[in-house]
DNA sequence: GAGCACTGC
């Protein structure tokens, strides 16, 4: 870069502080015109009808029964159709239906209660619709809301309730979720996953237009759980005309009733079979190795019945299944045994194959007497414990350890490690043994290592997790005060320390703490506030498009594919779409040629060709076009300066606004060494990580992601001009923060070197 | 020269 160059976009900066902050005040304008932006019209309201003569609040279950048993149905006025009566006497015979009337007399005793249903109680298709016949919202104008931690589980929930009370799926019962939102202003119940909650709660923070909220299983604790369980806390007292069920697991009832203020409890038993824990008399060292032998005794020995074993990762999973099928093949031909078929079952597994779970066992084909049963066995991640359930499952094999995210707060870094379950887990996997009939687990511990090792529960995501985000998320809700602030388990304070600290040097706290306008803007974007400031900054940088692109696929699960039999070729395919300096830059030309692939048709032949995940792009596409639309919404430019300007100043333009957001996240070689890099302000020794396709390193680069495995490694990286970090930068790079070395003292030099071309450009004037 | 447990907005 020229000095004269340097100088233009030094003052350049200048400019862009006031553009950030003006921008973020225009978007605020907007909001302030369209306080609701594009939701739902309001509610039909009808008269009383079926209800008349009930009064909210004050019904009985021989009310609601006999409403129930129609012919009209009593929220739309059709009558009622066979199906619904057929659904009918099933619903009756689920046992949270013999406790509608303990239920009705607690839901109107308390603001507040604590639902523990095991599986197969009924309670998540159920308990909403109990409420449905005493809240009467179709007459209020109000809804009732029942989360959801995942999306599947709100759309297939939604769909059986509309089902069973007759009516068409996103007119009076719906759902809402990312990128889908099936209701109506008919809509009286809707399921939706708790993100998506959080999300309104950030527009309405008392959720003015529910009248009854039900969290669903809380035990998770998921994120957005655990910080509605505090907003909802709050939210109670400023409004008593709330009410709100907890839904949960038996184990940690207790633990909610104490946090809301010793609520009422009802426990409904579920309906599943018994299943016999077995345990090892002695502690495995090593557990892959047991798990397999397990896996064939029970297929030499047991009765029919499929088998679910769980391991920790796709590699391991990978692994055991070749050793379970040739050895499975060994037992067929020496000792007479029904044939076996092994199936992986792991999350990035694309959907056909994690299809393949339900084909059904294979059959023995001797018609001998006493011929063995043929099997089938899954080998899964945790995906299996909570997300896919399978039927048939007799005999669980639960070596004891799954992959768990910890974070640390004092690297600032995330990562996976493989870790013992909790006893709650390991309840919920033997649990799978007996959906269809009895069944039995063996657990590969010792009983005493289960009751003195083992947890009871794992820890919440809030404990595990950087809260930048949430931070963000909280102080948009309007709680000024976070140390404060009643967590069910309150996160460490150097955790809470560093988010606040981040989102500072972001601009998107004051340094009292407060959000800044810039911060409000940027908890509208479903992104990690570094991503959002980026893509808030880079109109300023004419390449709004670009970034865009950028984000949405730093937001999805890796888009290159590599599977173990075409490695080199799966490499050289990712090189046709390299960047020389950039990794990042990479993912621009990736997103480009799909589509153009795209627009002419064979996509899938074309990513598989390229060892490209064309689940991943498709999803990138999505979140691209969702984060397009908010940045409409705030007047944030759309713009794209490709073909207009030289390419090198097009990919430098690229490069500055990637330091508007990552200017946290930087390398600079060891001087001297060659390969290390050292991470700027904690001076940690990195390594550029071997998945990249930059050819070109700079001395300085932006890196994505610090991942801790073998080595200390630096993910997805793009070289970058120190200078653009002081200028983009100030207020973090400001030195006096600088422990001394090597990093400090080049910064050091770049910070004279840009102040003495700033003098020369004044006395020039 | 090497890994992506699972979700969610």
């Amino acid at each position: 870069m020229s000095e004269d160059e340097e100088i233009r976009s030094a003052k350049r900066q200048k400019v862009l502080d006031s553009e950030a902050e003006r921008v973020a005040e225009a978007a605020e304008e907007s909001l302030r015109k369209h306080p609701h932006g594009d939701r739902d019209q309001p509610l039909v309201h009808h008269d009383a009808g079926e209800f008349s003569g009930l009064k909210r609040h004050e019904t009985t279950s021989e009310q609601a029964e006999k409403l129930e048993n129609g012919p009209i149905n009593p929220f739309t006025g059709n009558q009622l159709g066979q199906k619904y009566f057929d659904i009918l006497k099933v619903r009756r015979d689920l046992p949270v239906h013999a406790q509608r009337a303990e239920f009705l007399k607690i839901f109107h005793s308390s603001q507040i209660m604590v639902f523990v249903g095991e599986t197969g109680s009924g309670k998540t298709t159920q308990i909403p619709q109990f409420v449905l016949y005493d809240e009467m919202p179709h007459l209020t104008g109000m809804q009732v809301a029942c989360t959801q931690p995942r999306r599947v589980a709100a759309m297939s929930v939604a769909a059986r309730v509309a089902d069973e009370m007759d009516v068409s799926l996103g007119e009076e019962v719906g759902y809402s979720i990312r990128f889908e939102n099936k209701t109506s202003n008919k809509t009286i119940l809707k399921y939706m996953t708790d993100g998506m909650l959080l999300r309104e709660a950030m527009e309405d923070h008392d959720l003015t237009r529910y009248s009854c909220i039900i969290l669903d299983e809380a035990h998770e604790r998921t994120l957005a759980t655990d910080i509605l369980m505090g907003l909802l806390k709050q939210v109670c007292l400023r409004r008593p005309d709330l009410k709100i069920i907890i839904m949960s697991a038996t184990l940690d009832a207790e633990k909610f009733q104490k946090y809301f203020h010793n609520a009422p409890l009802l426990a409904v038993p579920g309906r599943t079979f018994p299943v016999e824990i077995y345990y090892t008399p002695e502690f495995q060292r090593d557990y892959l190795d047991a798990a397999i032998r397990t896996v064939l005794q029970i297929h030499a020995t047991e009765d029919q019945g499929d088998i679910l074993l769980f391991l920790t990762g796709e590699e391991e999973i990978e692994d055991a299944c070749r050793k379970i099928s040739l050895e499975g093949d060994e037992l067929i031909r020496d000792q007479n045994c029904g044939p076996l078929k092994v199936y992986p079952l792991y999350g990035s597994l694309p959907p056909h194959q994690q299809q393949r779970i339900f084909e059904p066992a294979p059959i023995n084909p001797s018609t001998k007497p006493y011929a063995r049963p043929g099997r089938k066995v899954i080998v899964s991640t945790n995906i299996a414990e909570t997300s896919l359930t399978i039927d048939g499952i007799v005999y669980v094999v639960d070596p004891g350890f799954s992959k768990q995210k910890v974070y640390n707060p004092r690297v600032r870094v995330e990562s996976l490690l493989v870790s013992p379950i909790s006893k709650a887990s390991a309840q919920q996997r033997a649990g799978r043994a007996g959906r269809t009939r009895p069944g039995k687990c063996f657990r590969l511990y010792t009983e005493e290592a289960f009751h003195k090792e083992l947890i009871q529960q794992s820890y919440p995501e809030i404990l595990r997790s950087n809260l930048a985000s949430t931070v963000l998320e909280l102080k948009k809700l309007g709680i000024d005060d976070l140390v404060h602030f009643d967590f069910m388990d309150p996160p460490a304070p150097e955790t809470m320390m560093r988010a606040l600290e981040e989102l500072n040097y972001l601009q998107c706290l004051s340094d009292e703490g407060e959000l800044t306008a810039l911060g409000r803007l940027a908890s509208h974007f479903p992104l990690d506030p570094m991503l959002a400031v980026m893509l808030i900054g880079s109109p300023a940088f004419g390449c709004s498009e670009e970034i865009l692109t950028i984000v949405a696929m730093l937001s999805v699960a890796n888009v290159f594919v590599r599977p173990a039999s075409a490695r080199k070729r799966a490499d050289e395919a990712k090189l046709s779409f390299a960047h020389p300096e950039g990794d990042h830059l990479t993912l621009i030309n990736v997103y480009e040629s799909f589509m153009t692939a795209s627009d002419k048709g064979g996509v899938h032949q074309w990513c598989r060709d390229n060892f490209l995940s064309y689940r991943s792009l498709t999803s990138a596409k999505n979140v691209r076009s969702q984060l397009r639309r908010i940045m409409e919404r705030y007047d944030l430019e759309l713009v794209s300066k490709y073909g207009e300007i030289g390419e090198g100043v097009y990919w430098d333009n690229i490069k500055k606004a990637l330091v508007g957001g990552f200017f946290m996240q930087v390398g600079k070689k060891k001087s001297g060494t060659g390969k290390t890099y050292l991470t700027v302000k904690d001076n940690q020794e990195v390594l550029i990580h071997p998945s990249t396709v930059v050819s070109k390193e700079g001395e300085w680069m932006i890196y994505n992601e610090f991942v801790l495995t073998s080595k200390n490694y630096i993910r997805t990286v793009t070289t970058i001009k120190p200078d653009w970090l002081v200028e983009y930068a100030p207020k973090y790079y400001n030195l006096d923060h600088f422990s001394k070395g090597d990093v400090k003292l080049s910064l050091e030099r770049i910070i004279e070197r840009v102040e003495a071309s700033k003098k020369f450009d004044s006395k020039k004037k």
